[in-house]
DNA sequence: GCTTTCACCTGTGTGC
DNA sequence: TGCACACAGGTGAAAG
């Protein structure tokens, strides 16, 4: 499941092999992968053709490539691209045979003899087209304006973020996986972070001290830092980057997917707990449930 | 205004 | 063998 550190593999995978190309030609094969694209596939494939694809930016878990621009005032478009699921973005061949998946194909008028694929079996992903925020220098698009910085963004504030969680009253997975508070975390980081920093998922956010809140971000930065050094998590082959390479940090985990396996701090037999439609996985004995009935 | 719930999707695994 | 069902989970609209 592509969260930070996945989405951060596949943009450098962009960088690399996709920027400063011109769009010769676009395929939608699956009209959900561009419904957020209000104008429709043909719309979509009409204001590609011709331009030219700048650098690669991302935040949080979305990731867009503004359209260049001859102006001063920066690029005023950009293609928007979140993985959902089980997105994949893969620079192929023109000869590689179609994925089961192939949602959108993208062609370059250059000689590179490669293409930009968007492979999606869940179809929670999609591309999408979108006026930048004006003036902003990386061409931000104006849809994801309200989205958090992510925490290895410089930029990200910790001041801020603690303030909020003070003010919410929720608690702190729910606070981890709010895009608008911080972004980039999903359902495995959140879980590794939280064993790391010895926190219960249900803990209240208003009972966060500021030394707790800063190792809960650092432990977010450490476990996000580790992942993208092996290229990311991947768990069933539905992650890939670029190139069609998984990630390995499956292997590295401590508390997701440990179901019955042994706290790697205390031994302790891991629990896993239904959690909003989902499961969090922790360690009973290491990260105390707040209330005495909240677990077991 | 803030917080919580649910629909959206498809492939895989399990139990009967 | 075939069927029903649970599960995976990020996002945003709708409900509370």
């Amino acid at each position: 499941m592509p969260e930070l550190p996945e989405v951060e593999v596949v943009r450098r995978g962009l960088e690399r092999w996709v920027c400063g190309r011109t769009v010769a030609a676009v395929d939608v094969l699956h009209p959900r992968a561009i419904r957020r694209h209000l104008a429709g596939p043909g719309d979509f494939a009409a204001q590609l053709v011709g331009r030219r694809l700048g650098t690669a930016r991302r935040r949080g878990k979305y990731l867009w490539l503004p359209l260049e621009t001859e102006g001063p005032t920066g690029p005023d478009r950009a293609i928007l691209a979140h993985l959902g699921m089980s997105g994949q973005l893969l620079v192929q061949p023109h000869e590689a045979p179609d994925e089961k998946h192939l949602r959108i194909r993208i062609r370059f008028a250059d000689d590179a003899g490669t293409e930009l694929r968007f492979v999606d079996q869940r179809t929670f992903g999609g591309l999408s087209l979108h006026d930048t925020v004006p003036g902003d220098p990386e061409g931000l698009p104006d849809v994801i304006a309200h989205i958090a910085r992510d925490p290895l963004d410089p930029a990200f504030d910790e001041a801020a973020f603690h303030a909020a969680l003070r003010r919410r009253r929720t608690t702190i997975k729910r606070a981890l996986l709010d895009q608008s508070l911080i972004s980039g975390v999903g359902n495995i980081y959140a879980d590794e972070a939280l064993w790391r920093s010895r926190l219960h998922y249900d803990r209240s956010t208003a009972t966060l001290t500021r030394p707790r809140s800063t190792e809960l971000l650092t432990h977010i930065r450490e476990v996000m830092n580790e992942a993208l050094a092996v290229g990311g998590t991947s768990f069933d082959s539905l992650y890939v980057n670029v190139n069609g390479e998984s990630g390995y940090f499956d292997r590295s985990l401590d508390a997701y997917g440990r179901e019955d396996e042994p706290c790697r701090r205390c031994g302790t037999a891991m629990r896993r707990r239904p959690w909003m439609n989902r499961s969090s996985y922790f360690c009973p004995r290491c990260q105390r449930p707040p209330r005495p009935h909240a677990a077991s």
